[in-house]
DNA sequence: CTTATTGCAAACGTTTTGCACGTTT
DNA sequence: AAACGTGCAAAACGTTTGCAATAAG
């Protein structure tokens, strides 16, 4: 059981994230928006993780008579991980970046050259966290876990650009 | 080899953190001044991790005569950074807390009741961290583990504060 | 006397909010 | 019709920066 990349796929069909989404709107009698499809619909669309900013562009791009505004796309983001269909990396000050988060629990290696995010998992550090936090008497809720380096492409560059 | 909440008593006295800061002061050509003495001092007089902003009030509340700017205290936090002397954790978009961080390194968990910050260190993990890196073919630089929990006294409240 | 540092206020980048208007149910 | 969602612009938030005045070496 040696690490690598998680698989970037979607685990489920477009049709089954999107009736899911319904689901849980009406449960909280909230509504269905073209503008809450259309957010969904391009985090599915995009693999990777992106800034809400970086989002809205691609939003306004494919659904230009939309006219969404950047508020909406952060209103929805924040609605789509309470309702834990999207998680987020956060980068301090800079912000955070987003990605459908159906997929199960992964952490994070993120290059600190070019940016690049790569999600791995690993058995025996989940198991030693929730340990660490028994003895501290902690009721374990979250953990978040990044490893910042240089990824291999970056290590061969001659640092010119 | 059981995990401890790290020892917060400094580990130095202060006249030697008060020399090897103004040692790498001169290293540089840079200034000795009040301000900065002012804040190493609030930062070893107060155990725990403090947002600029709260050291900022704490040094006010000391040293009301020299009108530290909190423009200041962010610029000697982040020479204090870069010099190894003081270490901080990002809570996100709210911002970093900041700590005397002459001590080794170290992981956090925090409570998200109370916003207690407790310190760990795990070997294991350390060292799983650093082959997954490799496997990945990155080069480490750095990397962050923050657990979040309830403490065992936020457990007991009632939830009624 | 030179150079670094300061406080202040303005600028910054990201995120949130108030509100009148629009859409969904 | 009722309730929720929207865009917009303004505000909020933590942080950084430009600059003339000041203090350190």
């Amino acid at each position: 059981m040696k690490n690598q990349p998680l698989s970037t796929a979607p685990l489920i069909s477009y049709g089954t994230l999107l009736s899911r989404f319904k689901e849980l709107l009406k449960a909280d009698n909230l509504k269905f928006t073209r503008q809450r499809e259309a957010i969904l619909q391009t985090l599915y669309d995009h693999t990777g993780h992106f800034t809400p900013e970086e989002l809205h562009r691609l939003i306004k791009e494919k659904n230009p008579e939309l006219k969404t505004g950047i508020a909406t796309v952060y209103r929805t983001l924040s609605l789509l991980e309470k309702a834990g269909i999207v998680t987020s990396i956060s980068f301090g000050t800079q912000g955070k970046k987003y990605e459908l988060g159906i997929k199960a629990h992964h952490d994070h290696i993120i290059c600190t050259k070019c940016g690049k995010i790569l999600e791995f998992f690993d058995e025996a550090i989940e198991r030693k966290q929730e340990r660490i936090a028994g003895e501290f008497g902690f009721v374990m809720e979250d953990h978040s876990l990044k490893i910042f380096g240089v990824c291999p492409e970056c290590q061969n560059t001659t640092g010119k650009d």
